[in-house]
DNA sequence: TAAGCGCATTAGAATCATTCTAATTCGTTA
DNA sequence: TAACGAATTAGAATGATTCTAATGCGCTTA
C-alpha cells in the first residue's frame, strides 16, 4: 500500500518530492491522532482506518476512494462516516480539501497547510508540488495587508496533462476539452 | 448596472483594481462577440444578453444569477441555455470558470486569463486581484518545464473574510467554520 | 453484571448544481 | 413557401454531498 518512488535520477524534480515512507507515514498518523484527541475527538477503530486510508493513498483520495479502502477492513462502513470524519479533520486543520465541482473533492492529509498542486485534466490525478511552495504564512499575511481581507487559506493549482498521459493518452480517458476545461 | 468604485484614496490597493467602466465594457463585449463569430458561433439576441449579464456583474456571477438577469429581458429563457453559452465561452477561452463544490460555480468574462481571486468565505463574493497577478504565461511555462506536465491553466485563490464582512458580520451569513472551511 | 448515557454509526432520503434528452422553435437559404 | 440545421426548451437524470431519524457501541457508575 505504501509505495516509494525513486526520484534520484532527476534532482530538479519539484513534483511529488515527498514520497511517504513507512516512518513518515507513522509519524504523521500519530500527529493526526494526537491533534484529534487534543480536541476531545475519540479515535475509534474505523476512524483510525480512515486516517490510514487518507495517508496511504498517493492520489489525494476522494471520499469514496477512502470508503472503498476502509470497507476492505470494515465491510459495513457507511459513506456518511467517511464524510463525518473528513469534516472533523477539516475543522481541526488536519486535512485539506481540494474542491472540484465537476468531480468528487479530493483530500490531502499528508501536508495539511496550503501548498500548490498539479492537477492532470486527463486522468484527474492530483500531485503535490511541495518544493515550489511559497512561504504560505508570509504570503497570506502580505495579501491580508494589501487587500484588507483576513486571509486564512490559499489555493494554488496548476492544471494540465501529466507526463504519463502525455506519453500514452488512453482511449477512454476524458481529455481537457471534453471535460470543459479549456 | 455598471458601477464604478473609487479607489483613489488607497493607491496601494491591489483588489478590484480594474472596475469596468462603460468604455471597457463595450470593448470587451465586442471582443467576445468577435472571438465567438471567428469560431462560427452565431450571436443570437439571447446569447448577447448572456454575455452582457456576465460582464455587467461585479460579483463573478453564477449561472443562475446570469439566468435571473437575462430573464428580465427574455422571460422564457431556460437555464440550459445559460449553461450552453457558458460552455461555448469556456471552450473559446472567453470566460474563466471558478469552481466551487459547496456552492455554484462563478464565471469571469472580464479577464479570461488565469489571475488570482479573493474569495470571501462569509458572503461568498469573489473579487479580482489583478495587480498582484504573476506573469501567467511565463509561470505556466516555468512549471511545465520543472514538472513535465503540459500546464494550461493556473488557479490562485485567497480565501478569507472581506473587509465589509469583517466590519459588520451579518446575522444570517454563514461563517467560515460553519461552511466547513477551516 | 446491569443500567444508563452520549457519541458514533447507519441506511436511505433530500438537496442542489449541472448535464442530458428529446421535442420544439427559430433563422436562414433555396 | 419549404426545408434544413442550429438554438432553445422543459423536465428528467446524475452524482456528490448533507441531512435525518433510528440504532448500536463503549463508557461509567451502581
Amino acid at each position: 500500500m505504501l509505495e516509494t518512488r525513486d526520484n534520484r535520477d532527476n534532482p530538479d524534480n519539484i513534483r511529488d518530492s515527498a514520497p511517504m515512507d513507512e516512518a513518515r507515514f507513522r509519524m504523521r498518523l500519530s500527529e493526526m491522532k494526537a491533534a484529534l484527541r487534543d480536541k476531545g475527538v475519540v479515535i475509534t477503530r474505523k476512524r483510525a482506518k480512515i486516517l490510514e486510508a487518507l495517508l496511504a493513498s498517493d492520489r489525494h483520495p476522494t471520499a469514496s476512494e477512502i470508503h472503498e479502502s476502509v470497507k476492505a477492513f470494515y465491510p459495513g462502513t457507511s459513506l456518511a462516516t467517511i464524510y463525518n470524519t473528513i469534516d472533523i479533520l477539516k475543522e481541526t486543520g488536519q486535512a485539506l480539501e481540494i474542491e472540484f465541482s465537476a468531480s468528487a473533492n479530493r483530500y490531502d492529509g499528508r501536508i495539511p497547510v496550503s501548498h500548490p498542486h498539479l492537477v492532470c485534466l486527463a486522468c484527474e490525478k492530483v500531485e503535490d508540488m511541495d518544493a515550489a511552495a511559497p512561504n504560505a504564512p508570509l504570503e497570506l499575511e502580505r495579501v491580508s495587508q494589501a487587500t484588507g481581507y483576513a486571509i486564512v487559506r490559499l489555493r494554488t493549482d496548476y492544471y494540465g496533462t501529466c507526463p504519463d498521459c502525455l506519453r500514452e493518452p488512453r482511449a477512454g480517458a476524458p481529455n481537457a476539452a471534453e471535460r470543459g476545461f479549456a
